[in-house]
RNA sequence: GGAGAGAUGGCUGAGCGGUCGAAAGCGCUCCCCUGCUAAGGGAGUAUACCCUUUAACAGGGUAUCGAGGGUUCGAAUCCCUCUCUCUCCGCCA
């Protein structure tokens, strides 16, 4: 959510921004901004007639205490009436409130003037490449490889669960296994914390976090309950604190957590589904940083840049994308996407994408620190996959397989797996 | 799942219908005194929003004592609902 003050004064920046981002309600400002002086206006009344009650209110105390009861009587009947009107202006008040709160939630972020302006993917900009794309046709797509060997069950999946959720078997769990260790030990040493979440979050987490109510149905609801399972750890480890005044001291808070990810991915089919690559249940290292607003953007350069040495490590070609303002999403100020190649498929695959949030999410959940002044200020947030398991999964096996059939294990996981091979 | 107790400011903890945004203590900040690794005195010390005003400060008002609703001229205090915490029992990795 935008700072209604920052909308006050840049309503033409706020709506530029929605035009590059693709979004239709533009209109929405104007009727935001009208809602808020309507608001304003009746918010002075309100408070001035509450003014006037609490004054009575303690006169008749006094007068009582003095034993003048006929007195504090006449202020009575005045005072009853003046109650009937604060009342009956106080539920135009909540309604106008939440008209403001809720066309406010719906405003997106505004793209960083560094984000180029286009409208689809074909207008991101490719910012670095690394490494080389192999294109020899002799390699094989994951799924041919995993399912000769029996080492992804997706058949059995499906009976057990659905499409989209797999078993992982021998080499590939224990491969996952070596993924997640490596990423959170890597990621531990530069200043990461460490932090397992809960799989659940409530309606108020998924709105601090922008879910909702720009992306609900991407979540499994539990409803029972009450809950979503996690599309992201970002959800939860946002939302740790939320609500909280965080002492600059403890600035910056960088924080990394394996977590499996939930997602409903209504809509996708084709090549897109296909093995891997995109399913309902999948492991994810996520990265979570809350900074001071002047060194965000110096952040989301080093989040860029450590989620690229995981695949440098890892010595698998990928490039990565500078995401247009049409295409990064609601909740971004900036975005960068991670695409690593997969020689099966001759295709890239994103396994990371790097936001800056500005206090955008920030300020949904209240999350704040006291600045030099002593004042409270919004923090601004950032994450980052660190990186997503089953792509990198797909990736490693097209990538190593070798010419006798065999599949090599990349040298950074040799200690995890303790083997030079898979299988 | 059953029974009971509770939720107050950074922390401890009073208040149980009026002068309470809230005693006291601790912590923290500033000042004074004193002077050697201590003690004493004073002042300040929540958050959000609205208005006025400013370069910044500041001032006025409103709301908030777990959350939401109700009673009342007036609620931290009374009533209802919910959430969470603790204790005991049951169940369980």
């Amino acid at each position: 959510m935008l700072d209604v003050n920052y909308i006050r004064g840049h309503a033409d920046l706020v709506k530029e921004g929605m035009k590059n981002k693709g979004e239709k309600n533009i209109d929405q400002v104007d009727e935001l901004l009208k809602t808020d002086r309507q608001w304003r206006s009746l918010v002075q009344k309100t408070d001035e007639l509450r003014n006037e009650s609490n004054t009575k209110a303690k006169e008749i105390g006094q007068l009582m205490g003095q034993g003048k009861k006929e007195e504090a009587q006449e202020i009575i009947e005045h005072t009853s009436k003046l109650k009937e009107q604060i009342k009956d202006l106080e539920e135009d008040l909540n309604n106008l409130k939440e008209k403001r709160d809720e066309l406010l939630l719906r405003i997106p972020n505004v793209p960083h003037e560094s984000v180029p302006v286009g409208q689809t993917e074909d207008d991101n900009e490719v910012f670095k490449t690394w490494g080389d794309p192999a294109t020899d046709d002799w390699r094989k797509p994951h799924w041919d490889l995993a399912e000769e060997q029996g080492w992804i069950d997706f058949d059995r999946g499906s009976k057990v669960t659905g499409a989209g959720f797999p078993f992982y078997l021998g080499p590939i769990a224990k491969l996952q296994r070596a993924l997640i260790n490596y990423f959170i030990n890597k990621a531990t040493e530069n200043g990461y914390t460490e932090i397992q979440a809960p799989y659940f979050i409530n309606e108020d987490s998924a709105r601090g976090t922008g879910q909702i109510p720009d992306k609900e149905d991407m979540m499994y609801v539990i409803p029972r309950d009450e809950l979503f399972a996690i599309p992201t750890a970002e959800v939860p480890v946002t939302n740790f604190h939320r609500d909280e005044i965080i002492d600059p001291d403890n600035l910056p808070i960088y924080y990394v957590a394996y977590t499996p990810c939930w997602r409903r991915e209504a809509g996708s089919y084709g090549k897109d589904v296909r093995g891997l690559n995109r399913l309902h249940q999948f492991d994810k290292v996520e990265l979570v940083k809350m900074v001071h607003p002047d060194t965000a953007f110096d952040e989301l350069e080093t989040l860029r840049e450590y989620a690229e040495s995981l695949l440098e490590e890892l010595d698998l070609p990928y490039r990565t994308l500078l995401m247009c303002t049409g295409d990064m999403g609601f909740t971004q100020s900036k975005k960068y996407d991670l695409e690593v190649w997969s020689p099966g498929q001759q295709r890239w695959l994103e396994v990371s994408s790097c936001s800056n949030f500005g206090s955008f999410q920030a300020r949904r959940m209240q999350l704040r620190y006291r600045n030099e002044n002593g004042n409270t200020e919004i923090l601004h947030t950032l994450n980052g996959s660190g990186l997503a398991l089953p792509r990198v999964v797909a990736a490693i096996l097209e990538a190593y397989q070798q010419e006798d059939g065999s599949i090599a294990v990349p040298e950074v996981l040799q200690p995890f797996m303790d083997s030079q091979k898979l299988g």
